[in-house]
DNA sequence: GTCTATACAAAGATAGAC
DNA sequence: GTCTATCTTTGTATAGAC
């Protein structure tokens, strides 16, 4: 019977995931060490290091979390029946993204730790074309069935538009980490208005 | 005489956080050690400790160097005499500033620094602050002069447009650094074609 | 001011009892 | 599977010679 001790394994993984992402957010990646994480999970050394081989593997494990949130906010969107304008679609999804938790500075962390090591980076390269896929869906089936587009000419526009919304959203992202909430609600207002005429 | 000291010890300043910049390039800002920057610097530890009182110090220096150099190209940018539309001014811009040098994923690290560290959250708002003040001077003016607004108007139109401005600049160069090369003229094209309109 | 050598602390990981 | 205790390495910072 295998099938209780899976579900114990994932129970326990998620756990010291839950912890390890408690103390990144307070030190950082590199900053964050067994020793906190392991005592904010309530466990013991041994404990964890039969789940999990080492921290390097927690940790990519710990951002991979981070990141595929992140993306589960976005299907939504991309399969919603009759498509609103970006200027309605964008601000609100950057706002429900960013709103609840406080995963919006982690996902700036995943990023930073991309920009050295190649295992972030390949994670960090991953969500994005999956979130990009995404975007592009959506502005297809705006510029097609919102706008009015020949079917070719939707796709071509949403192919060039998208790696720019993305920036929109990534910036967005940056400003509401370190600048906090206010800032936040200021750059969704000048996204809407920006992407007002399309 | 004071005054060859004081130079000396600029200069030798100036080694040691290229030192540090090398190595945080590489390993990131907690992951690159004292000694490595020691070693790379060409000097011993403690003729660094004489200039740097701790890694800290060292640190948010060396950060301050990469956002600096950032605002450094923008001024260019907004003393401009007659102003050039946003296709044109924004996306050279961002190639100016990502294209010369690996600064670009050093910026990103800051920023990932930023989400949890008070200091690093400072200085990324102290420079958000001034270029955020850049891009709505270069926006005003291009309303007014370029587009023919009123002056009331044009300003009230930057003060809006300005975050989003800043987000798509910075969400380039998030896609620059985790992407490379090739994504960051993509983005850069598909910021022309979405600030086309303005 | 700069070097070599080292003190001291912290972190990652493991051993062995239960 | 989980714990306590510990081994080993690494890293920051300093002391003292030159």
């Amino acid at each position: 019977m295998p099938k209780v001790t899976e579900e114990h394994r994932a129970a326990m993984r998620r756990r010291i995931q839950d912890a390890a992402l408690a103390c990144i957010a307070r030190s950082g990646f590199a900053g964050a060490s067994m020793s906190d994480i392991v005592k904010e999970a309530g466990l013991s050394a041994g404990a964890v290091y039969v789940y999990y081989s080492g921290k390097g593997e927690l940790a990519v494990d710990a951002g991979r979390r981070v990141m595929e949130g992140r993306l589960r906010e976005l299907v939504e969107m991309s399969e919603a029946a009759d498509p609103e304008p970006p200027a309605v679609v964008i601000p609100r999804l950057v706002a429900r993204i960013l709103g609840e938790d406080e995963t919006a500075g982690l996902a700036l962390q995943v990023w930073g730790e991309a920009a050295y090591d190649p295992e972030f980076a390949g994670l960090a390269r991953e969500i994005f074309a999956e979130i990009s896929a995404r975007f592009e869906d959506y502005l297809r089936a705006w510029f097609a069935r919102g706008a009015g587009l020949g079917e070719e000419a939707a796709a071509a526009r949403a192919v060039v538009l998208a790696p720019a919304v993305m920036a929109l959203m990534q910036g967005c992202l940056v400003q509401t980490t370190i600048l906090g909430g206010t800032a936040a609600a200021r750059c969704r207002a000048s996204i809407a208005a920006l992407l007002d005429g399309l």
